[in-house]
DNA sequence: CGGAATCCGTATAGATACTG
DNA sequence: CAGTATCTATACGGATTCCG
């Protein structure tokens, strides 16, 4: 089994949660929520750590599974901006349920919203966002 | 990073989904869910095609997160249970909000739950468990 | 019965270099 | 800027064997 494919597990939760499960997504995910749409490079810097490959599979994925959009601009040079899709923020919500029961059963209760200590290395820049 | 570990991050969140996201685990939780409290063989049974390996891996780190625990009767031979606590009982619920999501998403509206698909090899006997 | 220990092959994430 | 391509190592899961 391994990683669980979309062929091969016919589970809906568990392709939902395989994707959920995959290596920096939900810290993709916290990063487009709390700071909206936003491009690749800077992505890349606050996704801190994350290669270029795992950085463009992740997207890949998640676009696939329509849980975010893909915005491209053929400027010079070109501007890739991604973004939470309307089931993206919607599956958001729900994160952040299990995010609370997170938060009451392993502490740091002062610490909001899914991103929790990733946070540091945003928090204060969390206004720049493209949109 | 590869797996989410308790240490290296500090996010509530990502602890929990990390724990979810092993492989089986799902699977584990689910026939937990709906078969209440199983024993290690016949849990190895309906979770088809697991090593003994990961299955007590997956329990340890469950019963690590009070998600289950572990009840041992020193008969002979020895009978171990395993069932949902209050904590896995309070994930299931919102897991299956995620299921809802993931049924919308991916279909497959007849089939109920948690489990899916999974169904299959458990639903006749679902009544036959310990307690 | 319910595991623990060991060995082993592969999948996968990281690093690096290159490109439209 | 936003990726793709390739190469490599290591960690992870499966199979097998053995034990209290």
């Amino acid at each position: 089994m391994a990683r669980v494919s979309k062929e091969e597990s016919p589970c809906p939760l568990s392709i939902l949660v395989g994707v959920l499960s995959g290596p920096w997504t939900l810290y993709i995910v916290w990063v487009l929520s709390t700071n909206g749409a936003t491009r690749f490079g800077e992505l890349k810097r606050r996704v801190e750590g994350i290669s270029t490959k795992m950085l463009t599979e992740r997207l890949r994925l998640l676009e696939q599974e329509a849980l975010i959009y893909r915005h491209y601009e053929p400027t010079v040079p070109p501007q890739v901006t991604y973004g939470l899709t309307d089931r993206g923020k919607e599956l958001v919500g729900i994160l952040n349920q299990l995010n609370d029961l997170a938060q009451r059963w392993y502490g740091q209760p002062d610490v909001a919203q899914v991103g929790c200590t990733f946070v540091d290395t945003v928090e204060t820049a969390a206004t720049d966002a493209i949109r």
